[in-house]
DNA sequence: ATTGAAAATGAAATTCATTTTCAATAAGAT
DNA sequence: ATCTTATTGAAAATGAATTTCATTTTCAAT
């Protein structure tokens, strides 16, 4: 079992918390993408195989994963919510293309610094930040030509 | 009269939308704030001084400033909307006290370079981005010690 | 293996921000 | 002053997220 399976299930046990079919379903069909899904993708992904399964569901289960420290929120065009992995995954922020929707992740060291350097001359006591920069994946450009 | 004001005026002429007191009133306050207002608190201190004021009048007004380029939106929380001048301001960047909820504006070049960077390395054609640094302000952190 | 208390589920209802609809009103060109 | 048409404001509609609640399921104690 992967070990961000375990660790949930860590998680819930201590929390008092049960092991449901639906949860692990859930989980590990999230697990299992990479990218960035909202619940609607999410919900109709895991449709497919269990019809039975409720949307409210899908919404609480990642609560818990965020809850557990696993998944993070992010909110790209202030629309839907998407959820990302965050267990064992190094802080990184997010190209998003206006055209096809893509959102690619990139980690950058210097940016980490210059947050770092920015919070001590405005004397601003940083905890996390956010990076997205907006525009055009190398695929959509190819098709502005 | 403020040059805003003027641009604003001109805009609406030229797509042949009509200057109305509300229009005119609405416009008044936000230029007079300096902050990020979002919907509800411009419409409460509207209300103040004109309580016939519509709820959706303001949505609206806010919604052409943004289309004649006065106005951007900006999303913090995930919450409400909020709404900050954009007319001949430079662009910049936030930080976001987690305590207050204050907004304190700041401008870097270095930061503006580094997404050129960023975009080159990617291949990634950038248009506009959005740095957002969470924390502590200047004020909350006193009342943490 | 059975039981029973507590947690989880799923459907429906609710909330909250935002947008749309529409009849009444007001702007501004003539 | 009149007339066309945009604008207004109230109410209704929308869309995402959350809460409620009766039913079902988990799992610890028997």
């Amino acid at each position: 079992m992967k070990k961000a399976v375990v660790h949930f299930k860590d998680y819930l046990k201590q929390n008092g918390l049960r092991i449901t079919k639906q949860r692990e379903v859930i989980v590990d069909l999230f697990l299992a993408q990479d990218g960035h899904l909202c619940v609607d993708e999410l919900y109709y992904a895991l449709r497919k195989k269990y019809p039975n399964i409720g949307y409210v569901t899908v919404y609480r289960t990642l609560k818990l994963l965020k809850d557990a420290g696993m998944v993070s929120e992010v909110n790209f065009t202030g629309k839907m919510k998407r959820f990302e992995h965050s267990f064992g995954q190094p802080h990184h922020d997010h190209f998003v293309c206006q055209k096809c929707g893509k959102i690619i992740e990139f980690v950058d060291e210097e940016i980490e610094r210059k947050q770092k350097l920015l919070c001590g001359k405005y004397r601003f006591k940083g905890e996390r930040h956010l990076m997205q920069i907006f525009g055009l994946c190398r695929d959509c450009q190819k098709g502005e030509a």
